[in-house]
DNA sequence: CGCCTATAATTGTCAGACATTTAAAGGTCT
DNA sequence: AGACCTTTAAATGTCTGACAATTATAGGCG
């Protein structure tokens, strides 16, 4: 009574069998799975095969193996971080692989990046106001490459996020913010460009700090105005190099 | 010059050193990898190390791989259903491992969603609201299981979602919406509730009709606080329970 | 009693083989 | 000449059997 849809694809077939007793709720976490061979028996393939399985398992993050005697491959507790990357990981290639525009990335972060300021100046401790405010020093810092100053950008607003105080927020925006990271690397940052973006990242910390949810909402939405503007003319210039 | 950390593990490296190609864009959409055997030359490993490798890359919708005489692997182009798909089960594994209190997943999602009204009720077609319409009636038919109640709830609010006309967005979005509604399925409705959650549908449906981003935002929000109501009694008849 | 060693279970890797699929090349008939 | 069929070769999919590496447990030794 095995599923089957694919053309027919027995590790692919495995793989989902097993993936559905996990998202279902029939193999809980920390539990062991059988060793590849009794697996192998159990569905009628062999070794190889069960391991192609295990390994589409493995890069979901949904098991993890250990080798060794009562080692094997155990229901995986999937951690906020691991969520994390593969959250960047699919936005970016999302956007990268499909001409999403600039545009249409700069909306939908900010989007939810609004949706977080209320939260975020309730919540806010002195904890991510003194990180928001150590990455806006790094900001105007002289020396700065402009991809230092972008990692500093997701920084800031990593912790501006962070301060809703929601990991499940936290997480569904880490994909937003730093998926757009490649695209706003191709921007090169004028000192006077800087000098906008770390005015507007100052009102958006001054708001935070002083618990203006209204402030904050407006900061970021004339950093989105400006990014926009920014990431045009990138844009512009792109296409008329051809 | 191949990169490794974790204990070494052949076939993770090699997905890893693939997969940076991918994202670095040093592979281009459609390209095909080299064979299998090929592969397994150039790494220096046997076949299948290397297949291992691949099916950890095609678990994650990189690369898709074609049988026969000038078939192989090929660079994916993720579309936005595969990226869906990902994003929904990413969510709701990290949901029901991780205890996230109902709480946490409600507020988080409904921030989001207030993010998209705006952008919504400027952008609805007729569509979008035919399709809200549609839903808000199913959910007053009398023979609808709770079950149905909640794809409904889900449908509805994904056409909400679409009505921002923002792609990533509702990408972004699909996780958030989707992932709670295995929680949502623990929820027994009333019929008191249902007209409650009915009426509300209404307003929201009203406001994006008329262009009312305000209304919109203010019947999210009284959703969101109606259903933390009901979750919360799930939530305490089940601690009791045990 | 503590330390060391052997053991067995399990994953990681390899080699070679065969089955299956598929597009393209080449041949045949009209 | 053109349409249809057959062959062929390249590639993935799968199997078998073996060996290497790792590691917790059990047993032995001082």
């Amino acid at each position: 009574m095995k599923s089957e849809s694919p053309g027919s694809d027995l590790s692919s077939d495995i793989a989902r069998d097993i993936r559905d007793a996990i998202v279902e709720g029939r193999m809980i976490v920390d539990e062991r799975l059988p060793s590849e061979a009794e697996l192998a028996e159990q569905f009628g393939v062999s070794r190889p095969t069960v391991r192609e399985a295990l390994k589409r398992l493995a890069a979901q993050a949904l098991i993890r193996t250990q080798r060794g005697a009562f080692g094997g491959a155990f229901v995986n507790r999937l951690s906020y971080e691991e969520a994390y990357g593969q959250q960047v990981t699919t936005s970016t290639l999302l956007l990268s692989m499909n001409q999403v525009s600039f545009e249409t990335a700069c909306e939908a972060r900010y989007a939810m990046e609004r949706a977080c300021a209320e939260l975020a100046v309730e919540r806010r401790t002195s904890d991510h106001l003194a990180t928001m405010r150590a990455e806006v020093d790094r900001q105007t810092q002289p020396g700065l490459s402009d991809e230092g100053f972008c990692a500093s950008d997701v920084a800031l607003h990593r912790a501006f996020v962070d301060a809703a105080g929601n990991p499940v927020l936290s997480y569904q925006l880490a994909g937003a913010v730093e998926a757009m990271q490649p695209l706003m690397n191709m921007i090169t940052f004028t000192a006077r460009s800087r000098g906008e973006i770390v005015a507007l990242h100052t009102a958006l910390l001054d708001a935070v700090e002083h618990r203006n949810a209204h402030s904050a909402e407006i900061a970021l939405r004339q950093l989105e105005a400006y990014t926009l503007t920014l990431g045009q003319d990138v844009m512009a210039a792109r296409a008329r190099a051809g």
